[in-house]
RNA sequence: GCGCCAGUAGCUCAGCUGGAUAGAGCAACUGCCUUCUAAGCAGUAGGCCAGGGGUUCGAGUCCCUUCUGGCGCGCCA
């Protein structure tokens, strides 16, 4: 259905228009001055510089023929030249239970979908998942469901980490303890030998080590990058191995990210490219973008107006092998061939943007996709801690991922079992589901882009602007909804307003297909969460203020808890695109 | 050195294409549980929006500049 805002805008147009002014003047938007009116217009403004006419004059005819509409309780023409609206009960409420029995909770599906590739997650084999994995997971994951809600077809990919130096440097490591595996010998054929069977807590363990190891020991260095490239080569004994990481690592990221309500369609892994890096080197050695430099192979991606130095993207290491540039430009290819999609997005540590400055450049030059596909990083900030650093646990190290649930969800535990509301054994399920609510708004309520820091207090105070917050209020609801035993039979129906608090309500859950529409537009869950939290504390006002089951008013109380439905339904939307699963009780 | 991003209440952060009185949460202080879940509600206090110039009817928002902080700048991802 058509968001409130774009019907006002179109009554807000044509009346631009029928006084002869421009249609484009006729922008509405939600008002910030609520105790004023709902909705206002301030393109008076800019007519008076176009009619060198005074703004209160142009408002004054605009809002006279706007007025006509009958939707609008008042239309009035404040000091300057502000046209501000407000509309009539009748129709907030005809809008709701619009929205009540619409399956999309009326947000605006887009009229032209699109094909959006996601690129998010990001991890790398063979590495235990830590907070610093976290945002690319979570926002990742709501940028899907938000564009989904909004009518597009999207694909996510979690686009692993299993093909670079990472690997070669955690095989060196074994072949270093185990240099008796079959593997590692030089007559080991994948028919006849089998592989040593790993386990996560090794892998996880040995990656850190090897990694450490390499910026002391050059020699090791140079093994792990011989490996690598062996492995790209597809050396029978490391491609056995490394199909061995990837199961095991494979499968602890899933259920972590499982845990995490994060999926994905696709487990593609930057290794998968391999098969389009041929095409990747025929396609710029034809068009005659490739050039040595150092030994490597390397594409020109400056531009005339660059204001910095733009280095060129190595697509070839000097030892022939590939590059992460290597691996995002074949991947690109494959996307390309498999969906063809509008728009690739690539939810990543905003670090790592001139990386993809340069890959998204050299993809345009090399035409591997159209020059109208949307290539862009959504870069998000960096988890610092009070510091102002990088976010560090007490003895210095990076949180586990599971560290920080398992501490999230044990003191949602503890907080549950004083409820009365929960049976013993659903306790541990609500505890998790409370604990990863937490921990994702706690994030998602930073706005992406910008560095934040990181308060595992402030996940573990269940107070206040939190997830805890959002899953309390539709606890509340309910068992409001319960005890007043509305049944789907007989659901109740708007009868009228019947206080301020209500209409107020009203308004912000009419507004929803605003929030999502803006949301999408910057790329910007925090919208989501923001608009959730106004939506439960206008609730929880109304709720304050006013007795809803024993309310004798029949048409009073049926209208109230048709507003506690409608008020359910479009948090659960909400709590639906960040990714948050609801409660029942707590 | 060059470039990018940021600086808003004691702390952590919002602030939509410039619009009317700059908002939340936490912390502090007052009230509110014999009534639908107090993980809550109502309220008080707290701001030269880093400093200085400019653009205009109008600037936290746009431009310039200074200061402070973070990040990035070819064979890691």
């Amino acid at each position: 259905m058509k968001a409130v805002t774009q019907v006002l805008n179109e009554l807000a147009a044509n009346a631009f228009e029928k006084c002869g002014y421009s249609s484009e003047l006729g922008a509405v938007t939600v008002s910030d001055r609520l105790d004023l009116c709902q909705f206002q217009c301030n393109g008076a403004f800019a007519g008076a510089k176009l009619y060198k006419k005074a703004p209160f004059m142009i408002a004054e005819d605009v809002a006279k023929v706007l007025d006509e509409n009958d939707i609008f309780e008042k239309v009035e023409v404040c000091r300057p030249g502000f046209i501000n609206m407000t509309l009539k009960d009748e129709y907030l409420l005809k809008i709701a239970s619009e929205i009540e029995n619409d399956e999309n909770t009326g947000v605006e599906k887009s009229e032209k979908p699109e094909t959006i590739v996601i690129d998010y997650g990001g991890p790398n084999v063979a590495k235990p998942l830590h907070i610093g994995h976290l945002r690319s997971a979570i926002i990742g994951e709501s940028l899907k469901r938000l564009a989904r809600a909004c009518g597009h077809k999207v694909i996510g990919d979690v686009h692993l980490g299993d093909w670079g130096l990472q690997i070669g440097l955690v095989i060196a490591e074994l072949s270093e303890r185990h240099p008796e595996w079959r593997c590692f010998a030089e007559d080991f054929s994948a028919e006849n030998d089998s592989v040593e069977p790993l386990n996560a807590d090794t892998l996880n363990e040995v990656y850190p080590f090897a990694s450490a190891k390499s910026k002391q020991d050059e020699q090791f260095k140079a093994k792990a990058q011989r490996i690598t490239y062996e492995l790209q080569n597809r050396k029978p004994g490391y491609i056995a191995l490394w199909k061995e990481i990837l199961r095991v690592s494979v499968a602890d990221l899933k259920s972590n990210y499982e845990k995490l309500n994060v999926d994905f369609d696709l487990w593609y892994g930057e290794s998968d490219s391999d098969e389009y890096v041929d095409e990747l080197i025929k396609v710029l050695t034809e068009k005659n973008l490739l050039r040595e430099s150092d030994g490597a192979m390397v594409v020109d991606v400056e531009k005339p107006d660059d204001k910095a130095p733009m280095p060129p993207v190595i697509v070839k290491k000097s030892d022939n092998s590939n590059i992460y540039a290597t691996t995002d430009l074949a991947t690109i290819i494959q996307r390309q061939k498999d969906f063809a999609p509008d728009r690739i997005w690539y939810v990543v540590d905003k670090r790592q943007s001139l990386h993809f400055e340069q890959v998204f450049r050299c993809a345009k030059k090399a035409e591997l996709v159209p020059e109208s596909t949307e290539l862009s990083l959504l870069g998000f900030g960096t988890m610092n801690g009070s510091d102002g650093k990088p976010y560090k646990t007490r003895d210095g190290g990076v949180m586990r991922l599971s560290d920080l649930i398992e501490t999230v969800t044990n003191a949602a535990l503890e907080k549950i079992n004083t409820s009365a509301f929960v049976n013993g054994d659903e306790k541990v399920e609500l505890a998790r589901k409370i604990g990863i609510a937490a921990i994702k708004f706690g994030d998602l309520i930073n706005h992406r882009t910008k560095d934040y820091i990181f308060d595992i207090d402030k996940f573990l105070s269940f107070e206040g602007k939190t997830g805890t917050y959002l899953l309390y209020t539709i606890s509340r609801i309910n068992s409001i909804l319960a005890k007043a035993g509305v049944s789907e039979a007989d659901a109740p129906k708007f009868e009228g307003i019947y206080s301020e608090s209500e209409r107020e309500l009203l308004l912000k859950l009419v507004l929803t297909s605003e929030t999502f529409k803006k949301a999408l537009e910057d790329k910007a869950p925090n919208y989501i969460c923001e608009n959730a939290y106004q939506i439960a504390a206008s609730f929880s006002s109304f709720y304050s203020a006013n007795r809803i089951i024993d309310e004798q008013d029949a048409k009073k109380r049926s209208s109230w808890l048709s507003l506690v439905m409608l008020t359910r339904k479009v948090l659960l939307k909400h709590l639906d695109v960040l990714g948050i699963e609801p409660v029942e009780n707590m």
